[in-house]
RNA sequence: GGAGAGAUGGCUGAGUGGUUUAAAGCGGCGGAUUGCUAAUCCGUUGUACGUCUAUCAGGCGUACCGGGGGUUCGAAUCCCCCUCUCUCCGCCA
């Protein structure tokens, strides 16, 4: 949520930063409702203050035996008024906050500007594709091969895009869950979190997943819960209406399975498991000082990719254009990493900066050196996503023999074997 | 799911309609005193919104005693609804 003091304020500069995004957004409407809101509060307010003075007055006469009806009468009618006048505000207000809701947070000055993902900004390339002396397969066919992954019992138990891993293939999940839990919370100083996976609206408002993106959550209607989208929602809400009383940052690292109803996307990826209702991710969230912000996004991008480069595989990181950037970010990096059997990039981590965008819906704040209470700047990166991980993974790592390489940094979660074979 | 008890400032805890713009204590901050520490003494103390001014600060106003609504000239206090916590019962991995 933006500052609605910003927006009075930096009206022109708002209004170019919405348009880069591509947001059509009605800030006029908004602005004239604000002028009313507070000419409207100056009124009723001015009219509390009368009758606390008149109310004060008629219970020290009553004390001294003194007649009060005349004045008593008048402050009802002054009451009558203020009911009136606090129904509009609060009209209002909610009508402010419901148009405030809806409105994307500003892009970083440095975002390169630009209508959609062609716009993005390939920011490196790391590692080397692999040459394969035979033709490889895609991560379907492997998995099915070898055994890991029955997507036909997915699909009857719960509908296309729910996966059901098996055997060596649950093994293989639960040790690059494992994995990347131990880098973040042994290596990079995070503290573990196993949230809920359900949340109620509030928190969902919180991250900013509602109200805008309410059709891609599915619901549980009959207790107002929804299912996480992402570990961002429960772990960034973590610290929801507080004052935070210990010293930042704070690191938070949380597994948790995501559940996506992919809406907007039937159709798109419908083949094995690059776009799934439901699939595991690493998430990695930190609530920083304002000054640090854009330094940590810079230290998440890199955590992320070590967590790739310690399996061994080649990626490459993108800043995503103005047209690109989701709801809530101010800036943000994806990850990718090719996929041999796509013959594609697949995206596996975005790391974001939401600035104060968050902590303002969600109310978290921290003191500052004066002590006054200030917005902190939330940020989170996946690492990493599995589903496109496994993919990746399998794809690159398949052997002329059919079998898959284990390499040697994930060897020990899986009990010390280095390959995958066919049974 | 049923019955009961509770929710007050950073913490403990008083307060059943107007001298409470929330007592007192603890803690925090500033100062005094003091070889050091401790102790003692004095002062101070939250959040949001609005507004004004000599605007890195402050003044004024409004609201906030779990949340929402109501009664009243006036509500922490009375009434209604909800949420959460605790205790007991039931059910249960």
């Amino acid at each position: 949520m933006l500052d609605l003091r910003t927006i009075r304020e930096n009206e022109a500069t708002v209004r170019n930063a919405l348009a880069q995004r591509g947001a059509g957004v009605n800030l006029d409407d908004l602005l004239r409702l604000d002028q009313e809101r507070r000419a409207t509060l100056q009124e009723v307010e001015g009219l509390k203050s009368e009758r606390n003075t008149v109310s004060k007055e008629i219970g020290a006469r009553k004390r001294a035996g003194e007649d009060t009806q005349a004045q008593q009468e008048r402050v009802r009618e002054v009451g009558r008024r203020i009911a009136e006048l606090d129904e509009r505000v609060r009209t209002l207000q909610t009508d402010l906050e419901a148009r405030l809701l809806r409105i994307p947070n500003i892009p970083y000055r440095e975002t390169p500007v630009g209508a959609d993902a062609s716009g993005n900004r390939v920011v490196r390339e790391v590692g080397t594709r692999p040459a394969f002396d035979f033709e490889p397969a895609d991560h379907v066919a492997l998995a099915e091969r070898l055994g890991l992954v029955d997507f036909a019992r997915g699909a009857r138990i719960s509908g296309a895009g729910f996966l059901v891993y098996t055997g060596w293939g649950a093994r293989l999940e639960r040790a690059l869950v494992q994995f990347m839990l131990d880098l973040h919370t042994r290596e990079h100083g995070y503290t573990e979190i196993q949230p809920p996976l359900l949340c109620h609206a509030a928190t969902m408002t919180g991250t900013g997943q509602l109200p805008k993106m309410a059709e891609d959550m599915y619901t549980i209607e009959a207790d107002g819960l929804y299912l996480i989208p992402t570990a961002e929602v429960p772990v960034t809400n973590l610290h929801r209406e507080e004052i935070l009383d210990r010293p930042l940052p704070i690191k938070y690292v949380a597994y948790t399975p995501c559940f996506r109803r992919e809406a907007g996307a039937a159709g798109r990826d419908t083949r094995g498991m690059i776009r799934v209702h439901q699939f595991d991710k690493v998430e990695m969230v930190q609530l920083v000082e304002p000054e640090q912000s854009y330094a940590v996004l810079e230290e998440l991008v890199q955590q992320a990719e070590t967590v790739l480069q310690r399996l061994e595989l080649p990626y490459r990181v993108l800043e995503l254009c103005t047209g690109d950037l989701s709801f809530a970010a101010a800036r943000c990096y994806d990850i990718e990493l090719w996929a041999p059997g796509q013959q594609d990039w697949l995206e596996v981590s975005s790391c974001s900066n939401f600035e104060d965008f968050q902590a303002r819906r969600a109310g978290i704040r921290y003191r500052g050196p004066d002590g006054k209470p200030r917005f902190v700047h939330t940020l989170n990166g996946s690492g990493v996503a599995l589903a496109r991980l496994y993919v990746a993974l399998l794809e690159h790592y398949q052997q002329a023999d059919g079998s898959i390489r284990i390499p040697e940094a994930l060897s020990p979660y899986v009990g010390g074997i280095d390959r995958l074979t066919p049974p």
